[in-house]
DNA sequence: CTTTACGTTGACGTCAACGTCAAGCACGAC
DNA sequence: GTCGTGCTTGACGTTGACGTCAACGTAAAG
């Protein structure tokens, strides 16, 4: 595997934590319900990043997490928006783009100007992935051809 | 476009100087014949890539051209591995990544071992391309659904 | 022969995308 | 209290993928 993997959804160490009554004072879920705010380190863990990635993507701009005090809070939005990040990054796009990309999803579209520029850029990307989709298909075909030659090498031994 | 586009095949001045006669030594194609081999120049500039970019692909071993004396000379082959990792690259893969996908087309695949490592290694790159194909049909519908609630907000202005 | 154009080899620079410390605060546990 | 754990901010290091620059060779053209 060449990029990320490892989503491994770690949540049994904190998840013991928060029912022992010992959560830390910044995570506001009262007793019994899921909490709907995470640290960096579950952020991290769960997406399969470390936290040094994550502030990263935050120095850039590509996500700005809730501040309490001095600590980062994560929120759903925040999540959404890394997990659009990542397979923007799977799919071999850099980081100033994926900005772009995500941006453009909640772009201000008031006036009839902004929703033309955004249709317009909506294009574009549509572009780019079509021709990647290309590139892919292409590529598993040759794959095919190639293992269909293999196959075929196995059986005359 | 974030990856390289302009593959312009711009080939009008040397072959307007192959017609005046004034082809350089190391260039063997006979009068008439279409030229079989290039330079690094004619292969970056039909490939809208730098002959820089070029060298540095033969520096960690994805392409090693025929040397005549110190010059390089390319040909229809290496014509064709520019044309894998371009493609490799336009889908985001590492050049590393890259050169173990190219080498395994060409991997000697005499004895069963061996080829069934090349079956695996095969599975692994399919497993890989299909994850990004899942990747690009999720990332156009979402844009699709953003396009129609673009659409939306349009009419109804 | 000199110029001009293209080719060559280093060596160093740069930019993106993080990794890797170091040093410090804030909290709950002991 | 202090200990450990987790979070914080810098600041510098690293790796991949080239760009840039200098210095030079060589061959066709004028």
């Amino acid at each position: 595997m060449a990029t990320g993997s490892a989503a491994k959804t770690d949540r049994g160490r904190s998840g013991a934590r928060a029912a022992a009554g010992a959560r830390p004072a910044y995570r506001t879920s009262r007793e019994g319900d899921p909490p709907q705010t995470w640290t960096i380190r579950e952020i991290a863990d769960e997406f399969g990043i470390t936290h040094r990635t994550v502030r990263h993507y935050e120095d850039i701009g590509l996500i700005s997490p809730e501040r309490r005090g001095t600590v980062r809070i994560y929120h759903r939005r925040d999540r959404t928006r890394l997990g659009l990040i990542l397979r923007g990054k799977r799919l071999g796009f850099p980081l100033e783009e994926i900005r772009t990309i995500i941006d453009l999803y909640d772009a201000p579209r008031g006036r009839r100007s902004q929703l033309e520029y955004v249709l317009g850029q909506i294009d574009e990307r549509r572009e780019d992935l079509e021709q990647r989709r290309r590139d892919i298909e292409a590529a598993l075909s040759e794959l095919d051809r190639f293992e269909q030659s293999c196959r075929a090498d196995l059986d005359a031994l």
